[in-house]
DNA sequence: CTGTTAGCGCTTTCAA
DNA sequence: TTGAAAGCGCTAACAG
């Protein structure tokens, strides 16, 4: 045994008793090597517990064995669900996931795709929303160039088309607008938005489906009737005891996914009030444990593991690899009516 | 422009009519440079978006800046939280995550280690639970083994000590004992578990406490007791149906975890039963979303993202590395007694 | 089918 | 300080 630090090819090519291209073909499959030769070269990296160095096998050329996954926040059960979807596929690739998280800062994000790219992973995935920032996207665009050029895969989850990019495009603006008719058809005029910072797109989207399915209805959602926080349960608490403390009308509050819902079903419950009696709330996503709460959550479903493996699937296919301008998968949301809405009440607070 | 794949060390070097080490140098900063050619190496290094080949560095001896951390299910918000606190710490050091998901298949397990050696990971956190089984233990024990011997960090969560790596070891065992002890402080007599694999030591470990706080207050837990299915909310869910099909007698449902009492809760409900009149329910981990659920679930509070926190920090520690035994790092606790448990009826069901 | 050899892109001695 | 050159461990031609 020697006192290096790992085990090489080399050794065990040694061991076997065989040269390196033999050890490296018998390990790899790639091209046949006589049985007794293989099993020689076989026992040999068994016996020493090698493992291959997979840098030099990146280096030599011979592969890119890991993706790369870019999300805001892996404790979102959003982002969580399609991380899922992306490790399922990988794992049937053989692939390794790297996982990079942002924490919703566009800065990080671009700190992240330069990492990846480092890496030379075989497909970077932007799982989060995009920011809605002209210069930014610019600096994304000018970094996602050059790894494509050189051969990497890049797939996003609702994102601006300026990146070109294979696209995984659910429907948030379509099922916002759904989820927003439905709630006028339960009889709901008086309306608000519990939502994250507008610079998301997938915020953006939402919301101004809500405004439009309302809108078509006949109620007009003025800025006032906004009330934004971060992007998390936190920020649906904190966006409705805004709400409260601004002794807003609305009988039904629109959040713009459903850990914010929690959020907010707890703020309306700590201030006294009960859902649906006297308010109903919306979420947006269907995402998995929610769907325990009681009351149920009025929502928006969303096929989220389906929709990181797609991703993962798409930017793996090469080829439909259309030429610059990527191909865009959509996907629509399901509006889920449960017992966190009702009708409004002939009266209320106020 | 080059027609290469991928802009090199050496096109920078080219462009900045310096030697190949003088580029590595200023873009490193190891050594001093003159200040003039440190610019010019830099400015042409961003004019082409030159981005370094982490393999090459690594296979010069350069680098390892990933590290992998290996878990059973990254939907499961234990491990989401976890894996959040690992991603915060290597954040701050400049190291990527590699994620890799066992769904808690022993042999995908040692899989992945094996993989994330491959990878040269600086370290490799074992977060999910071990399985009781001497010849698994053993072939991990041989996997583990070579990787630190060429420089690896192993750190890892709630496992056997056989490992021998330092580990964080939150007290499932203290916990549940103290958990059954407060349902029997209050006036429980008829308990049930509702669990996972007991093959899981995390599991074992649980259940062990429950059967033990019971036992020292004079209750005795039998196997009939104890219903056993996947270690998550659907587990939970099918466990509890066959409680209650068994028609057990139970006024307190001890669930092996927040997940699984979150289906627990459910299958009662979906049988018509109301938590906590008809029958408390206790869960373990307080993990976030579920402490808006209503009622409240009691619980033991395990401080999650610092767990995960401290094992890559203990991980990448090292100074107090022991000569082989691995440091262990205690966790207690808390129990939190909330809404879903309260006094046992005078009467129940059946 | 097997062995020899030339890199992959970078860091790091070792001289200058 | 700077540059030349020797690898890091592996794969993939290219000869045999």
């Amino acid at each position: 045994m020697s006192d290096r630090q790992h085990v090489t090819l080399e050794d065990v090519a040694r061991t076997a008793e065989v040269s390196l291209a033999t050890a490296s073909r018998a390990l790899n499959g790639t091209t046949r090597v006589r049985d007794d030769l293989r099993e020689r070269v076989l026992s040999a990296a068994a016996e020493l517990a090698y493992t291959p160095n997979a840098h030099a096998q990146a280096l030599a050329g011979g592969s890119r064995r890991t993706v790369g996954v870019i999300c805001h926040d892996i404790s979102d059960p959003y982002f969580a669900a399609i991380t899922r979807g992306v490790m399922r596929v990988a794992d049937s690739h053989g692939l390794l996931v790297m996982l990079a998280g942002t924490f919703a800062d566009p800065d990080r994000e671009l700190a992240c795709v330069s990492t990846l790219r480092a890496q030379r992973a075989s497909a970077i995935l932007l799982t989060g929303s995009a920011f809605e920032d002209r210069a930014w996207e610019r600096r994304m665009a000018a970094e996602l160039e050059p790894y494509r050029r050189g051969g990497g895969r890049v797939a996003v989850v609702t994102r601006h088309r300026s990146l070109k990019a294979d696209t995984i495009a659910p429907d948030n603006r379509g099922g916002a607008r759904a989820l927003a008719e439905a709630m006028h058809r339960l009889g709901h005029r008086r309306f608000a938005v519990v939502t994250g910072p507008p610079q998301l797109t997938t915020v953006a989207d939402r919301v101004a489906g809500f405004r439009e399915g309302l809108a078509g209805a006949g109620v007009e959602l003025s800025d006032r009737d906004v009330f934004a926080g971060s992007f998390d349960r936190d920020g649906g608490y904190d966006a409705t005891r805004a709400l409260l403390a601004a002794k807003h009308k609305a009988t039904c509050v629109l959040a713009a996914s459903d850990v914010m819902a929690v959020g907010a079903v707890s703020a309306l419950r700590a201030a006294g009030l009960s859902v649906p009696e006297d308010v109903s709330v919306t979420g947006f996503d269907d995402v998995p444990l929610v769907r325990d709460f009681v009351p149920g959550l009025t929502t928006v479903s969303l096929p989220l593991e389906r929709i990181g493996a797609e991703a993962l699937e798409l930017a793996l296919d090469e080829s439909g690899a259309t030429g610059g301008r990527g191909r865009v998968r959509r996907l629509s949301g399901e509006v889920l009516v449960r017992e966190s809405t009702a009708k409004p009440r002939r009266r209320r607070r106020g």
